[in-house]
DNA sequence: ACTTTCTTGTGAAGCTTTTCACAAGCGGCT
DNA sequence: AGCCGCTTGTGAAAAGCTTCACAAGAAAGT
């Protein structure tokens, strides 16, 4: 939000205009950001430019995040191309797949690679973080391999509940669950 | 999980099961079950065919939902591919997209077509459901022309939040935002 | 029929998150 | 300098969510 706000040239936002644009309250802007430090002027609201590099520094987008990619399939392919990916500091480092056919292929620069070296590349390259676009039947023995090799955090679109160590972060992704929370609420909503 | 109780044939499932395949407490699943009803029997647990079945009706799941799909991009096209859509119910009846080179082309049985077309599509097809896979500055657009058209609901991947009448439910995805979850608890917990 | 072993459904307690409301502070205008 | 219009940061109150703990009920064995 706060790039966009620099784009159409807004020097300040207060936390009504921010609130307004994330469907959220003045109130929970301020408490929210104050968990962090204080970054606004009283009277003035906030520094566009400093508070987007705060929170940048805040959600660690201030350096490059290595990323291994597991699974060269439709979904995998669609994250790979995804422009803002390797605008925010996340590079793909290496490509992983299990099918013989696609291992070997050439994404831009990478070689697709067989499953059987994802821990070797991943301490190789010092990859923090994987994706997991493989079939739900693979995601449980891919991730225990990517823990096993130090990975810091994984991103599962698989439709699975992953069990990890405690202090691995896991964010799960599944699409038909989004689909499913839609109709549930118009379900709902149509019986009132 | 239900299903995948019934796949290794399990018959009853107690709230304790559930919870631990569910990462969450035996507590909180019985909690949340019994905003709907009471579906368990005492020193039993749960019937693992009837609490799929009643699940499935208070998720909508009985019925087919006619989905639009708009963008034909590669998010799009992973979606359209996804076997586990079509199995719950969500049936994409059109493609729709912006790019003439792409207007014409059939997947599958379906022809693209213009984004001109989009509302009267869903018109016609009685479409319940929208999915928006289109780049961030076009969003808000087809977001409106897909309400005025009577949509009921939608599941936006761009990134930005739709500004919609209420009443009309969105989910987000936001691919990125993901990741930064994960940097961010990695920054976190290496600053302790 | 009685006892034992489970497990649900649910009030009450405990905890977390959100909202309220206002003192404190900034900038501009007279 | 003094006043006025805004807006932050934050304790305190309100609302919401999770956990606890237990009575009530179901099945199976004696």
């Amino acid at each position: 939000m706060l790039e966009s706000i620099q784009d159409d040239g807004g020097v300040t936002v207060s936390s009504e205009q921010l609130a307004r644009r994330g469907h959220t309250t003045a109130a929970q802007v301020r408490k929210d950001l104050s968990h962090f430090g204080s970054f606004g002027k009283r009277g003035l609201g906030y520094s566009v430019d400093e508070l987007r590099d705060r929170l940048r520094i805040i959600l660690g987008l201030d350096q490059v995040w290595p990323v291994v990619l597991v699974g060269a399939g439709r979904i995998g392919s669609a994250l790979f191309e995804y422009p803002d990916f390797k605008r925010r500091g996340y590079e793909c480092v290496a490509i992983v797949d299990s099918n013989p056919e696609k291992i070997g292929r050439k994404w831009g620069e990478l070689v697709i690679q067989p499953t059987a070296k994802l821990e070797s590349l991943i301490k190789e390259l010092c990859a923090t973080l994987v994706i997991l676009a493989v079939p739900a039947s693979a995601a449980q023995l891919v991730a225990e391999c990517s823990v096993n090799a130090g990975i810091n955090g994984i991103l599962n679109f698989a439709p699975v509940q992953l069990q990890v160590p405690d202090g691995i972060p896991v964010e799960n992704v599944n699409l038909v669950m989004e689909l499913e929370a839609l109709s549930f609420q118009i379900t709902r909503a149509s019986k009132t």
